[in-house]
RNA sequence: GGCCCUAUCGUCUAACGGUUAGGACAUCGGCUUUUCAAGCCGGCAAUCCGGGUUCGAUUCCCGGUAGGGUCACCA
């Protein structure tokens, strides 16, 4: 019920080291949803408090997804007008590199009740500490051997310029416990959690202390966050009682898998939103899939725009177990958004995914180009399916003529080539009477007289004549759209070639 | 291996003790049809197993099994 009179605020906590993972554009997508949802905030941190996994340009990358998703930030890190990173909002910098001092109050604090503890042993001799335990097939843990240091000696340690790490000092024997709003009430016992380390020999603070700071003195209301935190959650529930703070409430969603039921990782292909951008996804579609995933608005409608997202979202309707991602729901639902996109976003996104030599013959002849997007919106699911097409020669005909042997001019088993020329004259002379060249009209001078000879024969010849294609748009559609002189000249070639 | 979590069609999921276990994607078949695509109609397909609790369990409890996550000076 405290919730109630709380200020909901949510954050988004990405590291720049790379461009962002599916899966974590859900857990951005389904905090943004409940912070809308609620009236609350939406902001975002930097957690790049791993100096070595830095990558350059991974913010803008992240941000850019952010803005092309349309979920848009109230606080803290984000991108403005100009495409710069900047920040803005009361409790900054938020961004952790620069919050540094900050971490070092609030270690202080620790070290100074007890909570924490200098650590001066060296990597190698944690990792035989490790491989021992592994040996023993006990887990692989601290030994805990600066943990009862006197102080004069960390002094003179200190003073010698030892390197060193500050680590927790969990408590013995108790049990800590936290509610967790999807998976319900979690125990551990203290023993089985590692001192873990808070600050690193580079002064940097680990995960575990920049979080539990920054949520607390950025208020954050509902931590949303993988499922993966779950194991780690009792260090930051003891941190947060160490410090005398709140706890926040745990939102961990459930895992976004990959057909092998494992997390969705790079093995299944595309995982981060970049890709999926490249591949000609629509936002919109994405968001719709990934939504529902671990999630369900308990109707049975499945498109739902952001906006019917946000009135829809609950905490309630969310999954415990993994979902897994499935490529082929996604394409159906962009298929669903491309049937409804504007005649100028499709054009526009077509046009991106066409090479230049293509583009260039479309140019020259820009009304058949409008009348090929419709007949090209039924049959692509995403738009490197143009791409594709273009690849496979299922565009070039639109524009020239094309080239083929003229054996598959004929209809299944038939043979008869003159048979085939016969078919064509008649067509022909049947179009050249047609004034308004449009389909319905094509259709009908031409339909009895296929219905009288077989369709298949008159009908298959017309459509390879010009398409040069086994598979095309029916004849009428192309006629249409290659335009009545470019129909019969193409009709007339093919003659040529039976002659 | 320790700890934690999870479990309904192949996949995403609905059914908050009583349903012929519902929908969607995929798949299969039919219709339409000159091919492809689209569209329409229909079919196949699931409660992991074993104990309880209950008049009655997909649903609640326990155990097993299976899967996953996590055990860093990475987040």
């Amino acid at each position: 019920m405290e919730e109630n009179v709380k200020k909901i605020r949510v954050r988004f906590a990405p590291s720049p080291t790379g461009s962002i993972h599916i899966g974590n554009l859900r857990t951005a997508l389904f905090a943004w949803l409940f912070a809308r949802n609620n009236q609350g905030a939406f902001l975002v941190r930097v957690e790049d408090t791993d100096r070595k996994r830095l990558e350059e340009d991974s913010l803008k990358k992240i941000f850019e997804a952010l803005k092309w998703v349309n979920l848009s930030v109230d606080e803290g890190v984000f991108l403005n007008e100009n495409n710069e990173i900047s920040q803005k909002g009361e409790l900054g910098p938020y961004i952790q590199s620069e919050r540094l001092e900050i971490y070092q109050k609030y270690i202080q604090e620790l070290l100074e009740n007890g909570k924490a503890y200098y650590c001066f042993c060296s990597e190698e001799r944690l990792e035989e500490v490790h491989k021992k335990q592994q040996a023993e097939k006990q887990p692989l843990m601290y030994d805990k051997k600066c943990r009862d240091l006197d102080s004069e000696e960390v002094q003179t340690k200190i003073k010698n310029g030892e390197k060193y790490v500050i680590r927790m000092k969990i408590p013995e024997n108790e049990i800590v416990k936290f509610n967790d709003k999807v998976f319900g009430k979690i125990s551990v016992k203290t023993e089985i959690i590692d001192d873990q380390v808070l600050i690193k020999a580079d002064g940097f603070p680990t995960y575990h202390f920049a979080v539990v700071v920054d949520d607390h003195l950025m208020e954050i209301s509902h931590i949303f966050r993988g499922e993966d935190w779950i194991p780690s959650t009792p260090k930051h529930v003891l941190l947060y009682n160490f410090l005398g703070w709140e706890i926040p409430t745990f939102v961990h969603l459930p895992n976004v898998l990959g057909e092998d039921k494992k997390k969705l990782s790079k093995r299944e292909g595309a995982v981060s939103v970049e890709d999926f951008r490249k591949k000609g996804y629509c936002p919109e579609a994405l968001i719709n899939f990934l939504a529902l995933i671990g999630w369900n608005p308990k109707t049975e409608q499945e498109i739902f725009s952001l906006e019917e997202l946000i009135k829809k979202f609950s905490i309630e309707g969310l999954n415990k177990a993994g979902g897994v991602f499935n490529y082929q729901k996604l394409n159906w639902f962009n298929k669903e958004y491309i049937k409804v996109m504007s005649e100028d976003l499709f054009e526009k996104n077509v046009l991106e995914f066409l090479s230049e030599d293509l583009k260039e013959k479309i140019l020259g002849n820009s009304s058949a180009f409008k009348k090929i997007l419709p007949v090209l919106k039924e049959r692509i699911e995403k738009f490197e399916d143009i791409s594709e097409m273009a690849k496979a020669g299922e565009l070039e005909y639109y524009f020239s003529q094309p080239e083929y042997e003229i054996e598959k001019i004929l209809w299944k088993e038939e043979k008869d080539l003159n048979q085939a020329k016969v078919h064509l004259e008649k067509i022909i002379s049947s179009l050249e009477g047609v004034t308004s060249f449009k389909e319905e009209e094509i259709k009908t001078k031409i339909w009895d007289y296929a219905t009288e000879q077989g369709r298949g024969s008159v009908l298959w010849p017309m459509r390879y004549a010009l398409s040069g294609k086994d598979k095309s748009p029916d004849p009428f559609v192309l006629a249409e759209i290659l335009g009545k002189e470019e129909t019969i000249k193409r009709l007339q070639y093919a003659i040529g070639k039976i002659n």
